[in-house]
DNA sequence: TACCTATTGATAACAATTATCATTAACGGT
DNA sequence: ACCGTTAATGATAATTGTTATCAATAGGTA
């Protein structure tokens, strides 16, 4: 078991998302954060992002065939248009309360739940 | 608007998803295919699967960095193995009921919602 | 301060998906 | 049954998002 160390740019990448309210897909991350760290490289953004995310700091979600990056982690929901993409939080925690609540299947053991809406939003 | 023409390959695709339980890419899809269809393209099931999910035909999932298809358009939810990716279908349909019961967004009017339970499955 | 090695930056490699385009075939009209 | 139109196809190039590689760097500990 190695022990993780503490880097300038892994503190600047969680600063970075929990200052924000959108979900920025890797790319997005680097070009913010890029402007704080000019050197920091897109591969230690992915890195640093796959880490937060496996160890629970930042969900990791699949939308539109990319991965989005959120430092919410508390029980909320997406919702995503169907026409231009946009990702909107839906904070109903009762939704992911009662689907976890339900599940109770066959040795599956789960303490998380992703919730994705699909739709059109106000603008489309 | 263009009319739909009925070709043989897309109703092999259909044909084939609706006998099978799993949730296969569009290359497993391609290889199950091309027993029937020798001749059949890459390209054709990819654009196949797109056309029945943007029509909802099938359902087009996000799971493990890839599209995975369902001919399986009721209600149902997921679980994925966060260890082997395995997926599970899980048929608690209350739970979808009860998520797009809840939704009541700002302008954002939706039809579906993709429940993905994350976690180890019974062999992991 | 010196050592160990986790982490980084730069870039190559990879995998999944989409775009391109000449050819084929579905289907409504004759 | 034969056309003519054009949606759809097969083959493959291009694109995109992500991971792998590796020498260099820097965090933590003694
Ligand atoms: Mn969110
Ligand atoms: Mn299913
Ligand atoms: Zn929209
Ligand atoms: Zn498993």
């Amino acid at each position: 078991m190695q022990k993780t160390r503490t880097t300038n740019q892994r503190l600047k990448i969680l600063e970075h998302l929990r200052n924000i309210r959108t979900h920025p897909n890797a790319e997005a991350v680097f070009k913010s954060v890029r402007k704080d760290l000019p050197v920091i490289s897109l591969a230690t953004v992915y890195r640093n992002l796959n880490m937060l995310a496996s160890q629970g700091t930042i969900l990791k979600l699949e939308i539109n065939g990319e991965y989005k990056f959120d430092a919410n982690t508390c029980g909320h929901q997406h919702a995503v248009c169907t026409n231009c993409g946009k990702i909107i939080d839906i904070f109903e925690p009762a939704i992911t309360t009662y689907a976890l609540k339900k599940l109770t299947l066959n040795g599956f053991k789960s303490g998380c739940v992703d919730i994705i809406f699909k739709g059109r939003c106000d603008k489309c």
